[in-house]
DNA sequence: ACGTAAACGAGACGGTACGTCTAGTCTTCAG
DNA sequence: CTGAAGACTAGACGTACCGTCTCGTTTACGT
């Protein structure tokens, strides 16, 4: 479970309590004080928790911070399929408006920051990221545009990985740096040119 | 110059000398050390200058490193204008294709990903990011994509702002997360969907 | 007037409003914030003068203090001889019960221990603090003694400055070194000890 | 052992090879760079030890310096009791003239005016200086003129602690303020006069 | 049921950097 | 050229955490 690779310690006899309690803490503290006054000393004490079971188990502090992301999205029984009503266009908005939402809400937008910081200076916790998190996240967005390629609604040899990145990133990047108002609205004009493209068309649209 | 934007102190008898050697050297030291071990104290070691003249001038770590970029794309002269062939297609690949090289450039990397983390981290720092360098940088972005509406290349009424974001926002969100390779080839791929759209075009284009 | 010693500035256009007022200041924030916290900087800024006002004529925070205990004593028309009834003992004791007093009132009581520290850790300050305001003072209290020497109440070959020292020396070091609470009875005590000698004697006293 | 009087943290896990390379290196430092500029920063790095270790079980710079002293009284055995030759005189002038030479040695000379200096700015410090060594050593002192009161040498309703006073006192003040040359001659003159008293004596004695 | 070995809470340790404060020097400007 | 103002280099202050290292104390196995 843990984000640490080398020769664990003897997890057989981990306390869980302390585990999640650890986990717990580093994610309340996060969104309480911050991602930069954040401190391993901090989440042993709110945890009740010595140092030391801190650093037996996780190699870093941003370690601790994905791993208690793990657990949340563990607990609540991982992320579902996104709505499928045959109509491409709408669900994506749906979905977007959602994610809007999310990252518009304080509870979740300061520990998302410092999960993607964390990531963007750590290039080991960026690969781990990958695999188990933003991998199943993605494929369950390529599993919606696949779908749309069975109903005809996208070519059939369309690259699905750019299709996400020309989705979902405009999206993140705003909200990341600051770079404008993250509304609704917005997403609704990205998922329409993402779909259209810049250009005029030829054909009639939708 | 400075991102500080309360009361200065006498901004007349500042010494230049010295405000060019700590962004010089906080530039360096980002480069050389890496964001998470950047510190005040090596800056003002490193430029020969004591600490109090960078608190004196500066509200934080991140303001610091960001008129050191400031002063980096003003010593430089300032961007220049986008290539205008009139092959927005061509140009666009061509632009992002250097932006590539630029990311991919050790030299760039890091200091760019310490920058982006603090504006994630700081609102006041992100607006005067959006106003001095994304700001001028986007206008410059937009001033190539009304060229190519002028040519009939690209419709009139288009939102130019999220056709930036279309164009230059999965390149940047992939480089931040490590979200895979990041290649021209990758980039080409980002323009031509941005351009022509996910869903099927009815008549061929250009 | 100042306690430098090296070649000095162009004193006939010393301002001496800013030297007043720099004692004044000196004076006044020992008695406010103690010794240890009294700072160049603080008293630049209470007397309303720069900081290289004061670099300029003294050269230390010790030699400030001192001429600020220079000043007042000057100002108010130096020292007067000590009382002389013709009763050596009976003076001496309101003497030194008026020095209690003094010491013990803390409007003087913690700038004079300033001084005494300054003067215990500067041998150059000492020297000047002996010529200026210590041997004034001990003229003083040898007059006295000389009259009674005249008046048959001491001998004529007493050594006068050992005299001094016996009668004065315990009250200042009990009250420097907090040996005990200092009361006009110790002083009285002392004063008959220095006179009578601790040995039994043979004829009757006094 | 320490001087702070609060709650302590945990003492029973003190270091103690730490405690004494810190008072060793306090001690030292005085000597050398003189109390002004001895700093926590200076004691911390001679003795290998970190700045939070001196400020977790020390309240003060002088409180450091003072268990330094107290270090070395106990490390030497204690004081041992005064010379009694039986000769009240005799051995007076010998024990001042050690203490003469003592404060003559600037190995012993700038710690000690550091610790003086210390106990007259700070009560709290003064209080236990008197507890912990003033009080034995005025002890020690007493008991040899008990032992001259048992010998008849001294009346028997004497106060103690004004002959103390009256033969230590003169020394330590003129030592302190540097009123004088600190010769064992001078030593020898105090004691007399304070044993034989100032005034003239109605018949010769001892 | 009992030893034993590990993980645990606690927290002292040598360090680094923080952001503030003061020292003493240097520069600018008004009079 | 003086004195006031204040920016400058330098470095100590006392605090917060770092990551490591004991301490005793549970806790849960393997006997």
């Amino acid at each position: 479970m843990s984000t640490g690779s080398g020769t664990s310690p003897n997890a057989a006899r981990r306390s869980d309590a302390s585990r999640r309690a650890i986990l717990r803490a580093a994610f309340d503290l996060v969104g309480e004080v911050g991602y930069a006054k954040l401190s391993i000393e901090g989440i042993a004490a709110r945890a009740g928790v010595g140092k030391q079971t801190i650093y037996r188990w996780w190699p870093s502090k941003g370690a601790v911070l994905f791993d208690a992301f793990l657990m949340l999205s563990e607990d609540s029984g991982g992320s579902p399929a996104l709505p499928d009503t045959g109509d491409l266009r709408a669900d994506l908005v749906a979905v977007l408006r959602a994610t809007v939402e999310e990252l518009n809400d304080p509870r979740y937008d300061e520990p998302m920051r410092a999960l993607n910081t964390e990531i963007a200076h750590d290039p080991e916790l960026a690969r781990t990221y990958l695999q188990r998190l933003e991998r199943p996240m993605r494929e369950l967005k390529k599993d919606r545009l696949r779908s749309a390629q069975r109903a005809g609604e996208l070519p059939s040899d369309l690259d699905l990985d750019v299709a996400v990145d020309l989705i979902w990133g405009p999206l993140l990047n705003r909200w990341m740096l600051r770079g404008g108002e993250l509304t609704g609205d917005y997403a609704e004009r990205v998922v329409v040119a993402a779909l259209d493209g810049l250009r005029p068309r030829g054909g009639a649209v939708g």
